[in-house]
DNA sequence: TATGAATGAGAATTCATTCAT
DNA sequence: AATGAATGAATTCTCATTCAT
């Protein structure tokens, strides 16, 4: 009735490690109705009870991953616009740094996507925090003068969308033109849409 | 297995359409996973088994409903366009009549998207055809001299990413800014994204 | 409630014996369970609803499809064997028949072994009926010295057995063996097996 | 889809143990179509679930009852001719072994008749295999002058057929006749019909 | 006489979750 | 900490049968 441990020896910490990850493979190639507990527990190499020791639910393994790659995307996003000198380049860096962390973890987009429909609140807060960072960065490089004036939220919807998409048409589609190609075509659109 | 008929009937015609609509009315608010048969008939007034009558599987409206909405935002779209005198206005009354059609039927954002989970060719078939448009209307642009020139596709699917998400900030994250707002400040970043 | 009903015109009559013969051809195709209404209907080119008129239900159909079936048999076989001389050369013709007869009407065999599982009594009445006709026969024989004594019921089995299994062999392995080498090949054993 | 697992513990073990044997009672008694999972399970004494964790689906269950029964009849049967001096009277007890089987197992008959409904392959390749061994059998009796010439298929399907019948005679027929008697009488008929 | 729409009980199957070992 | 057997509710789909037209 109330499982859910965290581990305490080594050993425990590696088997919750691997479902958490089988959980990824399998939720974001078979989506989450039909990757079953089973598929999850056979991939990570344990027996169907063992998920149990480590996750309340099959909606808080889903919910925990939510949460981790928002963490892993914030750090890469960070670290891929913390040597930018401005607005338009972090903003030129920021979309590479997406593209290139998305390719690299393809289910990123899949299980993003479906948690609008698993879990609204996990989705929502995950896309808050995005454009209430967002929202904030382009509200200071407004103020700043260094872009044109404008909405700063509706900005950040935008900019939002712009990677999504441009993602989606890599993940999805199969695109395989060049990052470093469609980042100069978006930065173009981009940097002429808001520079002053 | 073999069923899904076409009615011979007024009454057969009605059933099927009562049906139809409720799927998209039950599946849209509850997500296509815990939108049972018997919720669909129940609120098409009618027994379960006359599902099956007019739909071979759940699968099948799931689709049909896919291709109705493409049918109806093209239709949608194409009205809100049909008088404007160049790109960029058209890309301006295209954005405003998407957002006022997504806000009349907020199903729709809801179902399209979980299309990527139920139903992956439908979902590719939906966005394919508008992003073959989107890149056919931009490259003409393009070559007419009435924009900045650049990559069409990456700009058909960056203009899709935005309209996408100003959408789902109004339906998902019901924000209320009216259209016009929204449209204005968007059209803003676009028009100096792309003008020459 | 109480449909089943005796046709009175022609056209009545020649929609009755349509779903009937449609019944014969679907059911011994498909087998009893997976021949469904709506089957037997398209075959014989009506509405799923006119089938109850003629029928009160599925399984009055199969009945009247092992009586009937009974009623050509025994036609067919008291033709083949009314001009045999004596019990014995009865045996041959009668087996020739039964095989001939079998054989262009291949649903026969499945319908009346599937009897046994759908409508018990409709197959013990068959198979008594020829069971006491048999054993009638061999008393008869046995008592006129035609043939060796012995039980008349366990060899009005037997025989009933050889001939069920010869057509078998013929309809459902597809033994294409001439009808009358096989039939020459068991009447050598039956007859020796029943002469004085 | 994708369960049916061998059992790792003696619970398991006889659980589907448990399991098989109900299935054969109640498949037995009321039919394949006529029994449910939910009856086998209730005969087991288990959940519905449980099944499928041994069963890929009563399909599946079915057939490796078939599967067992050719097994367990094959052993009856080399267990009844194994001291016989010659073919002759090797069919003497192998019909006494026959019958004495059917009346103990009587849902065997049942089974295997279905199985041509069920799953013809199944059907098929158990009576091949019997036809088989019967008929180098006598092909070999018949090399050794130990019988009749005569074409040993032939023959093989007739022997057989007089097997199956008694034994429905008095499985599917409820006649008491001793097994002795019935062998006895029919005994002389074979022996008669092979003899040189 | 015929149609075909509608019904709803019933069946197989799946799967998250619990629990004894 | 791990196992894997067991559960049973829930879901989709089928089909004989009824009924209004």
């Amino acid at each position: 009735m109330e499982a859910s441990v965290t581990p305490k020896t080594a050993r425990g910490e590696a088997t919750r490690r691997a479902i958490l990850s089988a959980a990824e493979d399998v939720i974001g190639m078979r989506g989450f109705n039909d990757a079953s507990i089973t598929d999850i527990t056979r991939e990570a190499g344990c027996a169907q009870g063992t998920f149990y020791i480590y996750f309340k639910s099959k909606d808080e393994v889903f919910a925990e991953l939510v949460v981790e790659m928002g963490r892993l995307l914030r750090h890469a996003l960070s670290e891929a616009t913390e040597a930018a000198p401005d607005r338009l380049s972090a903003e030129k860096e920021g979309l590479r740094g997406f593209l290139t962390f998305v390719i690299a973890h393809p289910n990123l987009y899949r299980i993003i996507q479906e948690a609008l429909f698993v879990n609204p609140d996990a989705y929502r807060a995950y896309f808050q925090t995005f454009a209430d960072g967002y929202r904030e960065a382009l509200a200071a490089a407004d103020a700043g003068g260094e872009i044109r004036p404008g909405d700063p939220d509706v900005r950040a919807w935008m900019l939002m969308g712009i990677a999504k998409t441009l993602g989606e048409r890599a993940v999805v589609w199969g695109d395989e033109t060049p990052i470093d190609d469609v980042v100069e075509a978006a930065h173009d659109m981009i940097v002429n849409g808001l520079k002053r």
